[in-house]
DNA sequence: CTAGGGTTAG
């Protein structure tokens, strides 16, 4: 199918640079394939598509109809590239232009230059942006063609081809075109300074730079930047001097670059002096001015303060990994640690949870006489706890001899979590004698040990002592707890009836505690009842699906598994593929079920095999009602056994010193099949293993684990 | 907002 263009060369809007005006009406080139051409010059529909992405990602401004047809594109409307040609029936140079510039961004050079070829017209514009793509894609055979070619190359065209030679090291061509050049503007001088400083011709840069007729900020910028980048920064800070004495003022890039100089000359009072400048002129938010001035201050004012600084900076950009590397920097360079660089790295290892990581700073915590302190403390029983090495976190609380009520709080979480139960409670009477007040948090960590401990009448006394005893107000939280308490113990009917009766509006948290216990006692009814209402308040509660499923699932009512799948996949409720991971020296190792990507793949499926031999001969018989998937007995029984958990099990157990305890973190909740096998591993390996699932931690040894397999 | 010249450190 072929196409009218009406076409009509737009030059009114080239005035924008007068000088150049005549060029390009000079340069207007009507090529052979004149006023018609096929669709097909834009390819594909997809390449189409493509293109108009491309356009629109340039100019989604252009008109109220690329608008329109951006939006479309952006709702992923399946007719859109048929709106798009629509759009492109009469395409102008500058469209074309636009088109070239996207594709050249995306790397795609051919298409590029197909449409260039294509072009009805041409001015000097797309030719020099035909040429630059051709630059910016390494092609400098095509640039030469191209610029033989051209009718009349314009000043920017000389340019583009000095800066091309430049890049590709032909320094002496370059030099050559320069002196060809009918007309040379500051741009075009200013290309050349840059050039020589980029190739490391200080001396012609700076011999260039005093011929020059005439200088702009551009110009200084590029000898100060230059000078500093080829080793003399001294130099590069007088250049700045001077270029204020000429009266012209720096922008951002200039700062940045004088802030770079100050650094590598330690010239300390020159960089304040700049400081000056940037809060006058108001550039502080530029982030190529922050990052030099943070150089700065690094190279030169290389204290606990700054590096501190940087240490919460990268904690709160989620850079934990970096947090160690930097401490371990200060206590190598003597730049010694405070309170608050202890806080901040302790919080970066317990995200880490990398208790390697973490005890090498609590021993500087300890050489540096302040693992006493009460801040320091705080993130040391939270990062133990995080890590799952509870006792050491009681030892870290013991020693202690100022708390606050964070301390203790952090203190019966972790007793919480560890199902350590008497502990949080023995803690709480302590609390109480020392007439420290407990909060909210407080009554969570306990009734939360209550549930993990299965300690139904403390829970209860604790409850009811709250609510009636202290100036403490109940949440939901704390109901969901106390269902937690109850439903755990099988009282499932006097959870239902705690939950009607609470004081404030049920939410689905509550709901969700009671579901997760109908799981555990296998109690349908109340499931369906509890999930019910759990769905009319949060429709897409992903949680209450699966354990509904998995309900259904140990019923083995797959019918109504089905159906439950179905309702998720349309309402686009997504469960959560299990993993699990393990950290060894800082480094985490992600394993999902049955995946075979670790590079010591095939040591762990040996040493799983070897497991589950082993087991078979300690009479152990895999639970296949706890699986969840609707397959054959045998494919059953071995998707349990590759689950991430196993994996990252057997991983760990290779990757480590022989008798040492490892430590397995996982996202859901460990399955019980699961959790009785990995018992008698335990056994087996003759080590103590540590498994955080998604609710607590269970630390297994000879046979027995921490829960009590309660969980 | 159709094209050429400058910007941190790693």
């Amino acid at each position: 199918m072929h196409v009218r263009i009406s076409f009509c060369p737009d030059v009114r809007d080239e005035d924008s640079n007068p000088k150049q005006t005549n060029l390009f009406k000079a340069n207007l080139t009507p090529c052979s394939c004149t006023r018609s051409f096929p669709y097909s010059w834009l390819g594909s529909s997809e390449t189409h598509t493509q293109l108009s992405k491309c356009f629109f990602r340039r100019a989604s401004h252009a008109t109220r109809e690329s608008h329109a047809v951006s939006r479309h594109i952006k709702n992923g409307k399946p007719d859109e590239a048929r709106e798009v040609r629509d759009m492109f029936q009469f395409p102008d140079v500058r469209s074309f232009t636009k088109m070239i510039v996207g594709c050249v961004q995306t790397g795609r050079l051919d298409d590029a230059l197909r449409l260039f070829y294509q072009m009805p017209v041409r001015n000097a514009i797309c030719w020099n942006t035909v040429i630059k793509g051709c630059l910016d894609c390494g092609d400098l055979m095509t640039v030469e063609e191209l610029f033989d070619e051209m009718p009349k190359p314009s000043v920017v065209s000389w340019t583009t081809m000095i800066d091309g030679f430049f890049r590709f090291g032909h320094v002496e061509r370059a030099e050559r075109f320069f002196k060809q050049m009918p007309i040379r503007d500051l741009a075009a001088w200013n290309a050349m300074l840059h050039a020589y400083c980029k190739n490391a011709r200080v001396d012609d840069a700076e011999k260039f730079f005093e011929q020059m007729p005439s200088r702009n900020v551009i110009s200084w910028t590029s000898m100060i930047g230059g000078l500093d980048q080829n080793g003399k920064s001294e130099e590069a800070l007088i250049v700045f001097e001077r270029m204020f004495k000429s009266g012209v003022l720096p922008n951002p890039s200039t700062l940045t670059c004088a802030f770079s100089a100050s650094a590598n000359a330690l010239s300390f009072p020159l960089g304040l002096q700049i400081l000056g400048h940037v809060f006058k002129s108001g550039f502080c938010l530029s982030v190529f001015v922050c990052a030099s001035l943070i150089t700065f201050y690094a190279h030169l004012y290389r204290n606990v303060v700054l590096c501190t600084a940087l240490l919460t900076g990268y904690g709160s950009n989620g850079r934990h990994e970096d947090g160690p590397k930097v401490f371990s920097d200060m206590m190598r360079t003597s730049v010694l640690p405070n309170q608050s660089s202890f806080v901040s790295t302790l919080n970066s290892c317990c995200s880490l949870e990398s208790l390697d990581q973490g005890k090498v700073v609590h021993a500087s915590a300890i050489k540096l006489q302040l693992g006493s302190d009460v801040f320091v403390g705080n993130s040391l029983v939270v990062m133990y706890n995080k890590c799952g090495a509870v006792d050491d976190a009681v030892v870290v609380f013991k020693r202690l001899r100022e708390k606050n009520i964070i301390t203790w709080n952090a203190t019966i979480c972790g007793c919480a979590q560890h199902g350590r139960g008497m502990w949080a409670m023995e803690l709480f009477s302590q609390m109480i004698r020392g007439l420290v007040q407990p909060d909210e948090i407080t009554l969570t960590g306990l009734l939360s040990s209550c549930s993990h401990s299965g300690m139904l009448q403390k829970g209860r006394c604790l409850f009811r002592y709250f609510s009636e005893n202290t100036l403490i107000e109940l949440k939901q939280e704390h109901y969901a707890c106390m269902v937690d308490v109850l439903g755990r113990c099988g009282k499932l009917e006097e959870a239902e009836d705690f939950i009607r009766n609470m004081p404030l509006k049920t939410n689905s948290i509550v709901w969700l505690a009671l579901l997760s216990s109908c799981k555990t006692h296998s109690n349908l009814d109340l499931a369906e009842r509890a999930a019910n209402y759990i769905l009319d308040l949060e429709p897409h509660c992903s949680a209450a699906y699966v354990l509904l499923s998995n309900l259904y699932a140990s019923a083995n009512r797959w019918g109504d598994v089905l159906r439950l799948r179905v309702t998720m996949r349309d309402k686009g409720i997504m469960k959560q593929p299990g993993r699990s991971w393990v950290t060894i020296k800082g480094q985490k190792h992600l394993f999902h079920s049955g995946d075979k990507f670790h590079p010591l793949s095939e040591n762990i499926y040996w040493k799983l095999d070897w497991l589950k031999m082993k087991l078979k001969e300690l009479g152990y018989v895999p639970d296949k009602r706890l699986s969840l998937h609707d397959v054959e007995d045998e494919q059953k029984e071995d998707s349990l056994f590759y689950h991430s958990e196993r994996l990252a099990v057997a991983f760990a157990l290779i990757a480590t010193v022989e008798g040492s305890t490892i430590t397995v973190m996982k996202n859901l909740r460990i399955c019980g099949d699961y959790h009785s096998a990995i018992k008698l591993i335990a056994k087996i390996v003759d080590r103590e293993i540590i498994v955080r699932d998604s609710s607590r931690f269970h630390q297994l040894r000879g046979g027995i684990c921490s829960c009590g397999d309660y969980w």
